[in-house]
RNA sequence: CGGGAUGUAGCGCAGCUUGGUUAGCGCGCCACGUUCGGGACGUGGAGGCCCCGGGUUCAAAUCCCGGCAUCCCGACCA
């Protein structure tokens, strides 16, 4: 039996994180602090996610842009609340060209301020509206205590900015975006079961009427927000003066909306399926789906034409033509990228006209299956995989969630579903002191809810440790 | 921003207390050979402003002073 390449996750969790990130080869820290390089195996993730949530985004509707890095600090101070919430945490230049300049710049946090300014102008008349955008790109935020993907400075993402005649269509927008892109993608591409409901106050996003987010349950239980959803109502709509002229000829401010999603959930897939030998990818956001080993050099060819055939048939396959690597060490390097299927060829399948089939999701037994039907079986296969990585987190999170009565019944690992009644901003408070946080609320029934209201008595407060 | 620690080969470290040969070890890298079915082994080799600056000394990786950087622990965030 091999001894451990990786810290166990239950001797050390984060340090298991920080080892697979490393032996992966997934990221390492950039040379400034908090900064981080994404390697080519952690980068084609991310590129997954990307094109996933591209083509939905679209779908819905929305058209990409790109806005600029840099933003007068004015533009910030023009939302009170925005400004004072990102001020911390802001990258400002104040030195360019070799002068000081006459007003600082931001390098953006995010961007409402500058798209707010934009809208302001391209929006003129009900007919301009809805306006739906979103960008690809990066933005810096100064962080204490950063962690590769998970909180770094700077950190890659996507942010949707919509504007909208009406209060109800921007809240129905926030809530599209939650589930047609955000959890399709998070649940179907990164096989990551989640918990969407509503922030409380104190968790809500400097500037907004309303946050939603999308929680998923790590294996050390503990929640990682993956993504949020904000209405902004007309609190940027009124700073930047975004207004339309409607079929009455009256002049009315809109309604807009944010959503992001950054490159933190490669974080939350790596913690939602690895385990103690590394990676657990599943299928359709691994960069390699299978991967082919040929034992040895005689091998090689037929290797050749199993990885080629494989190909053909639409699969992401690598060949690990490594023969003068020892056979272990290739076989545990794979593992610990995650690639979903290992097919072993060498001389005794290769006789016998089969390949040895190892899955990732199982306990590393391996099947012997005909070389001549193993590319017909593959799309199967990788669907079933992905199938049963998300059964496997869902049924985790599911044991790992309880359901009680008041807050001194919190203590351990996993979600907390408690009245929120019984909370209450003390007992958040009570909460906090002890590392824990409401990650957010949901209706007795398990949904959304809408805005602050009346019917917050009934809400129930998913609570959890939390990245 | 408060407390603790560390900067020596690509990575991980020893050496420093008590200055003194040519600064070592493991992993990785390169070459050759033997191996190759779950992290192989041998032989040879390459690779160092010992964080930076100053000081003490015949002599500094080692002692002193001053910087800088990073990591860990306590208050925010996708």
């Amino acid at each position: 039996m091999a001894k451990n390449v990786l810290t166990p996750q239950a001797e050390d969790f984060p340090r298991w994180y920080q080892d697979v990130v490393a032996k992966a080869e997934l990221a390492e820290n950039g040379p400034a602090r908090g900064t981080m390089t994404i390697r080519p195996w952690g980068y084609a993730i991310w590129e997954h996610v990307q094109s996933d949530m591209d083509r939905r985004i679209k779908a819905t509707g929305h058209d990409n842009a790109a806005f600029p890095l840099l933003i007068p600090m004015s533009y910030l101070e023009r939302e009170a609340e925005h400004v004072e919430g990102f001020s911390p945490e802001l990258a400002v230049v104040t030195h360019a060209g070799g002068e000081e300049l006459a007003e600082p710049l931001v390098v953006r946090p995010t961007s409402e301020t500058v798209i707010g300014d934009a809208m302001s102008r391209w929006i003129q008349g009900y007919r301009d509206l809805p306006l739906k955008l979103n960008q690809w790109g990066n933005v810096v935020r100064w962080e204490l205590r950063p962690r590769l993907f998970l909180r770094t400075t700077e950190f890659l993402w996507q942010e949707g900015h919509t504007a909208h005649a009406t209060w109800r269509d921007a809240q129905d927008e926030t809530l599209q975006i939650l589930h047609e892109v955000y959890d399709a993608t998070i649940s179907e591409l990164l096989a990551i079961p989640t918990v969407i409901g509503r922030k409380t106050e104190r968790e809500r996003f400097a500037g907004a009427e309303t946050t939603y987010t999308l929680e998923g349950l790590m294996r050390d239980g503990k929640a990682l927000q993956m993504g949020t959803s904000h209405h902004l109502g007309q609190n940027f709509a009124k700073g930047f003066d975004i207004a339309y002229t409607d079929a009455d000829g009256e002049r009315k401010l809109a309604w807009t909306t944010s959503w992001g999603v950054s490159a933190r959930v490669v974080g939350g897939l790596i913690m939602s399926h690895g385990d103690d030998r590394g990676l657990r990818l599943p299928p359709r956001c691994a960069p390699a789906q299978v991967v082919v080993v040929a034992v040895r050099d005689e091998v090689l060819d037929a290797a050749r034409d199993l990885s080629g055939r494989l190909r053909a048939a639409g699969v992401r396959v690598r060949l690990d033509e490594r023969t003068n690597v020892g056979f272990g060490r290739r076989i545990v390097d794979w593992e610990l990228k995650g690639v979903p299927v290992r097919l072993e060829l060498g001389p005794r399948e290769l006789d016998a006209g089969q390949v040895a089939l190892a899955r990732r999701d199982g306990d590393g037994a391996k099947d012997a299956v005909a070389l001549d039907a193993v590319v017909d079986r593959m799309p199967g296969l990788l669907a079933e995989m992905q199938q049963a990585l998300y059964d496997q987190a869902l049924a985790r999170r599911e044991a790992a969630t309880q359901d009680v009565q008041g807050v001194s019944d919190i203590d351990g690992p996993g979600f907390f579903r408690v009245p929120y009644k019984v909370v209450g901003d003390a007992g958040e408070d009570a909460l906090n002191e002890r590392g824990y946080s409401i990650r957010c609320l949901v209706t007795a029934d398990g949904d959304v809810p809408g805005p602050r209201g009346d019917d917050d008595e009934d809400l129930i407060a998913y609570v959890s440790k939390a990245y």
